[in-house]
DNA sequence: CAATCTATTTAGAATCAGTATAATATCAGA
DNA sequence: TCTGATATTATACTGATTCTAAATAGATTG
C-alpha cells in the first residue's frame, strides 16, 4: 500500500507540460530555469521543501539560485499548479506537485507524508459549491496520526 | 454564509477543557502560562499565528516569552488538539484550532482562510482506514481559491 | 544590426521564524 | 524546609525566506 506509485512517463509530461502551459497563459518567460523547476517538480513523488527543489535543479543549472526558485514557486502557487503545505515534522514549507484532490497523510513522529486516493470526492466538491461562493481552484485532504512504522517504535 | 459562527461560550469552554484535560493526562503540568495559551486557543475563530498568539496571551500575562509559546503549541500539536497549518497567503505557520473534521478554504490572493462544515465525512474516515495502516488522529480538508470579496476586486 | 527597454536571474545582505541554551523560578514530594 | 524535576524566561543562534542592486537575456524598434 505505502509508498504511493511512482508516476509514469505520461503523468510526469502532462504535469510538466501544464505547469509551462500555465506560465505561458500568464505571460511569464519559459526561462531554461523556470522549466527545471517545473520539471523536477513534475517528476518528484515527495513534497518537496524549496531547499529540496534547489539542491535537485542545481545538478542541472550550477548557477542557478535560491531566488529563482522562491520566484518560481511562487509564481506556480499562485496559478494554483502547486500548492503550499503545512511544516509538518521539519522546518520550512514544502509543496504539493499532485493537485488532484487526494489524502496527505503526515505522521505526527517521523514527519513523512504519504498519498492515498480516495473514491466520491466529487460529492465534497458539490457540497462547497452550494454552501459558498468561493470559486474554487482545487482542494486536498490532510490526514494526521502515526504511520506503521512509528505505531510499533517505542522511542 | 461567512463568516463562520463564533463559537457559543459552552463551546469555548468545552474545548478549552479538553486541552486542559490532554494536557493533565499526559503529566503535563497546568500553569498559568499554558492555561492562558489553551483559553486564547479556545475561544479565537482565527487560524493564529505563533506570534498571535503570543500577543494576545501577552495582554493576560506581561511576562510571558515566545518560547512558552511555541513549547506550548508543540505539546497541543503532539497531543493532537490543535493542528498546524500551511503558511497560506502570510509567512509562518497557523494553527487550526477546530479539530473536528472541516474545509478550510484559503484565498490564494489576500490569504485569508474560511471554515465551512460538511456532511458524510464519516465516509472518508473509512475509506482511509481501509486503504492504509495509518492511525489516524484527525483530519480535515483544505480548499484553495479566491474568496467572494477577491473575485470581483480588480487590483 | 545597434540601441533600448523589460523581464529575469544572480549573489549577497537583511529580516524573520523557529530552536537551543543557560539561568531563574515554580512546584511537588520527602 | 530541602531537594529534584519541570517550566519559564531572556537571549543567542540557526536556518528559512525576502529584499536589493547589479548583471544578464530577450524582445522590440529603428
Ligand atoms: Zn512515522
Ligand atoms: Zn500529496
Ligand atoms: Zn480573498
Ligand atoms: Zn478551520
Amino acid at each position: 500500500m505505502f509508498p504511493s506509485a511512482a508516476p509514469s512517463q505520461d503523468h510526469i509530461q502532462a504535469r510538466y507540460e501544464a505547469m509551462l502551459n500555465a506560465l505561458r497563459r500568464a505571460d511569464y518567460r519559459l526561462t531554461p530555469q523556470r522549466m527545471a523547476v517545473c520539471h523536477y517538480l513534475a517528476e518528484t513523488r515527495s513534497h518537496p521543501t524549496p531547499s529540496e527543489i534547489f539542491h535537485a535543479v542545481k545538478e542541472q543549472f550550477p548557477t542557478i539560485s535560491r531566488a529563482t526558485v522562491y520566484n518560481t514557486v511562487t509564481v506556480l502557487k499562485e496559478l494554483g499548479e502547486i500548492i503550499e503545505l503545512p511544516a509538518g515534522g521539519g522546518t520550512g514549507v514544502r509543496y504539493e506537485t499532485d493537485i488532484t484532490p487526494h489524502v496527505n497523510l503526515t505522521c505526527t513522529r517521523c514527519g513523512r507524508i504519504y498519498d492515498v486516493s480516495l473514491d466520491n470526492l466529487e460529492d465534497i466538491l458539490k457540497q462547497i459549491n452550494e454552501r459558498t461562493d468561493f470559486q474554487l481552484t482545487n482542494f486536498h485532504i490532510e490526514g494526521y496520526g502515526l504511520c506503521p512504522n512509528c505505531q510499533t517504535s517505542n522511542s
